[in-house]
DNA sequence: ACAGAGTATGATATACTATAGCGAGGCCGG
DNA sequence: CCGGCCTCGCTATAGTATATCATACTCTGT
């Protein structure tokens, strides 16, 4: 069990490297974007990404005031509604909760499969789902603004062993 | 336009023959499963398929003391978990409302187009998606258990007029 | 009819999630 | 330096959902 594997969930990769690669990625991005990506702003999204599971916004609350820091439900709110908009974190509907962005930098149409046991939310982007999507639409005169796509059930993981 | 067609978003259609008829359905349904669809429980139901559009618990809640009866959260939140159990109502988990069943009775995953404009949501159930989901799911090991799918967007009638 | 088990509802309190609104301070272009 | 805009702190409040206990109903077997 490597050092970093401790504090995530699937424990199946380095998970403080990824962390690590989402900050930088994100900086980068704001950078392009003209946007601030603020002291706040950042821990809030390391917050996010220190697990593959989903957040609920409290959560993130309360680990802010573990900082030491002030902080009060708008403070994330805001950062989380800057992240979303930036493209750096996605909001899962059915749980109310928060997680990053496993592609940022560019828009896309996503889908999560989230583990009622292990609680991790993989982000996928099928070409055939997104498709297929489309045309059921499509054939009701319907133009999709946004999607929302979250199958929950079992991973690999949890399945296997 | 209609007697029946003031009390409801689309207009398109008989909505009181549509609600005694979803009705009828569910006390059939519960008679088959010897489940008890009691007045509160049809009268929540009445609510829920009042018109098209996604209601929220507390708009349950409010219509129900509005008809004398004495009701709390919990009253209406039984109530539509019973009914979602049974196959009879639909949660929309990206509005927190719910949404009566078009095609109860016999157990389907469902998708939901949710109109922005006139807040009507359609159900359909397109086989197409539901082979790409479980083809995209299977790719990646998961055991699909529940599905959420729902695309905000202009629905064919507000988008033509 | 009666007792008892299981179910449905009433009632109160509380937890959880999200937003409104105002003001102080920082950043930046003019 | 000024003035506009963005970011953040702070308080209050709105909106959604559940825990818990009590009461009353329904059905079943005797
Ligand atoms: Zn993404
Ligand atoms: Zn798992
Ligand atoms: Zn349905
Ligand atoms: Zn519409």
């Amino acid at each position: 069990m490597s050092p970093n594997a401790n504090h995530n969930g699937s424990a199946h990769h380095d998970h403080g490297k990824c962390v690590a690669d989402a900050l930088a990625a994100a900086r980068e991005i704001c950078d392009q974007r003209g946007e601030r990506f603020t002291e706040l702003r950042g821990r809030v999204l390391e917050l996010v990404w220190e697990s593959h599971r989903p957040i609920g916004a409290y959560a993130v609350l309360e680990r802010l005031k573990a900082d030491g820091r002030s902080a009060a439900p708008p403070t994330v709110y805001r950062a989380l509604d800057f992240l979303m908009e930036v493209g750096l974190v996605h909001r899962i509907e059915s749980l109310n909760a928060y997680i990053g962005c496993a592609h940022p930098g560019a828009a896309h149409a996503s889908q999560f499969l989230i583990c009622k046991d292990c609680g991790t939310a993989e982000e996928l982007e099928s070409p055939a789902v997104d498709a297929a999507l489309a045309a059921a639409a499509g054939d009701h005169g319907f133009k999709i603004a946004g999607r929302v796509v979250e199958l929950s059930g079992t991973c690999k993981n949890c399945s296997g062993s």
